[in-house]
DNA sequence: AATGAATGAGGATTCATTCAT
DNA sequence: AATGAATGAATCCTCATTCAT
């Protein structure tokens, strides 16, 4: 009788146990954070022994900055650059996009956040890839803000974007604390809102003079 | 002149051996967060050995929230109610104020957020600590909130007080990631502004109806 | 206005001290055995801390022997030699009082007990100090048999003895276990009738010879 | 001829660690009891390091449990029944095989006596293991009784039983603790002959009503 | 691709004890 | 007569990681 190759489903096991890793160690890590995870919780979760989670990654470190790079993937298909004319409503568009993409999938922020607050001497990969993710993202923000308010000096542009990235980091922190309680969708409503008329009026003061 | 004998420093002295261990359970735990914070590693930082640590302290819990207690009243003393007749000054004072006290005691919000944004099961008495302080700040900011815009609903009162809470949140973490990049006391002032404009036409709407 | 010389309320409350403390250990040992009786946990029980423990007593070991050595005193009050001219009715009314003094104050023998099991290498004085009571006891209780039984050999007697003593150790540890499933005073009068027998028995041969 | 390699000993040997693990936890055990078994202890007698000791073990309550479990196994392999007609014959034969059984191997009844004596809140695995081992061992002997005399009342059944079984373990305490002076197979020889002639008295009485 | 077993370092906490007051 | 504070050694147990199979 034939039979499937074993090596075939082997293979096919190894990727579904990497991601039943990744999955137990997101869980983990979002729980407790980078100290607080250990391997041995992880791989209770996942049933696989502690030796196996060493044949897919380097170390816990390695773990950990995996974690990060996939749930970052995750939930930059929730968010689309969207289009339209009035600019106003793309920023209300955008500002509703990410509210939901932190509703569905909060780990990668819950957890960046909590690597990003630490100051360990030693190097963290994973906050090094939270950092860095979150860089890109404040450049590709500066650069649309550029393109919607061509007279901001770069101070303005700067201090906007970071007030639009970071308020945003403290909403979500927000709805992580009070839960039900707090309404994250409000919250971006107001958000955007206010980034929009503050980049209104700093306009209209570079373009007075 | 008497010289106070060298054996009396090696004396007990309860209050400054509680200080020394608090001095240096603030300095880990706020770079490593809760179980980064090792009772070895505070041991090594305050001079005393482990077990003097635990005749303070009933348990780590116990230490680290009694961490979290004094830094907010640190935190408390170098934040003053402003006083005066224009509602923008003294928001703008009060944003400065409590940029300022960012600045200089950071300890407070830092290890308060690394610790709210764990969500492990069993009860951290710090995060408990942390959370009730926040919220006591929280009920504050919204009386003072209806006394200024009496017309406001309650949704909006929360929403903005919220707001407000939780944005600054979010820019203390950017100044804590960024470094001298990020300008902390510019930010708190657009901030500033940004609420009471959102009141001012949040009231508007209300009186209009 | 007289007063209570302060000297003697002092000496007064030393000798209550040392009782409460005696109590506690007593209390603590009698549950968990000669290792599982830390000061800690004495101290706790009295409500004095561990350095005044130290003032009453040299150590450890010397706590626990004085537990010995009271509980045993207090136990003995219990038990008085009958008087009477039948053999059988002394030995019935001998065991009745063991039961009933082993139904009341249980402690002596049960710490006794714990500590005669264990073969540690170092001495521990309340074991050495146990084994010393229960000798004596055996002694008595054969010196008692050589009178009733006067044809014995010195074998026979030893034998009896051991039996006699031994055996009513077990039925202790079984009302232990048992609680109130076990009559403790039902099997002391069995066994009391039993080495009666024996006794008897035994003398018949001897004197048959 | 080929030598096993002597790197063989040093590779992982589940089972024989397992064993040793075991046998040095049993030496310790039964030395100094459930407290003062220390893992280190153990550990260092085992030749193994401490950590190994939690691969086998959940933990220290799961290692003495095991203990327990497997001396009392090896102590059920020699102790077998005995046939015959002659109820006093196999009374006598079986005292005599407990005896020996315990001479031979006393680490089970030895460490499960002391156990048995702890009265401490939280539950001891090791102890209800020993206790519910013997509580099979009661029902078991209840039952023979009830063949050998079938008149007697279930608490006549009752009361016998628990003499025999619990003035056994005083007999072996006393061995334990007299050593060479004491005369265990004697003991048992009186032991069993005591409880053959209560068995026919108890019945005797039974029958005449 | 996976895993049972092992391991040294370090985790939090308790230990019996001491000492100055 | 008593005690607050301190301390080094030991407690149980978990850590991240490795290695032979």
């Amino acid at each position: 009788m034939a039979e499937i190759p074993t090596t075939r489903r082997r293979r096919a096991n190894g990727e579904e146990s990497r991601r039943k890793i990744l999955d137990a160690a997101a869980d983990v890590a979002s729980e407790r954070g980078y100290d607080g995870t250990s391997i041995a919780l992880v791989s209770k979760k996942c049933g696989l022994p502690a030796s196996s989670i060493y044949w897919h990654f380097k170390d816990k470190d390695d773990l950990i900055a995996a974690v990060i790079e996939r749930s970052f993937g995750t939930w930059l298909e929730a968010v689309s650059v969207p289009d339209g004319d009035n600019p106003r409503t793309r920023i209300a568009d955008m500002s509703m996009q990410i509210a939901r993409a932190l509703l569905e999938t909060p780990d990668f922020l819950r957890l960046g956040l909590m690597l990003a607050l630490e100051r360990r001497p030693e190097e963290v990969r994973a906050r090094t890839m939270f950092l860095s993710v979150r860089d890109e993202a404040h450049r590709r923000i500066a650069a649309t803000m550029r393109e919607f308010a061509p007279d901001l000096s770069e101070r303005s542009i700067k201090l906007l974007t970071t007030y639009a990235v970071s308020a945003a980091d403290g909403l979500f922190i927000a709805k992580e604390i009070g839960g039900d309680d707090v309404d994250l969708i409000a919250l971006f409503e107001l958000h955007g809102n206010l980034v929009y008329d503050a980049a209104v009026s700093l306009a209209q003061v570079a373009a007075d003079r």
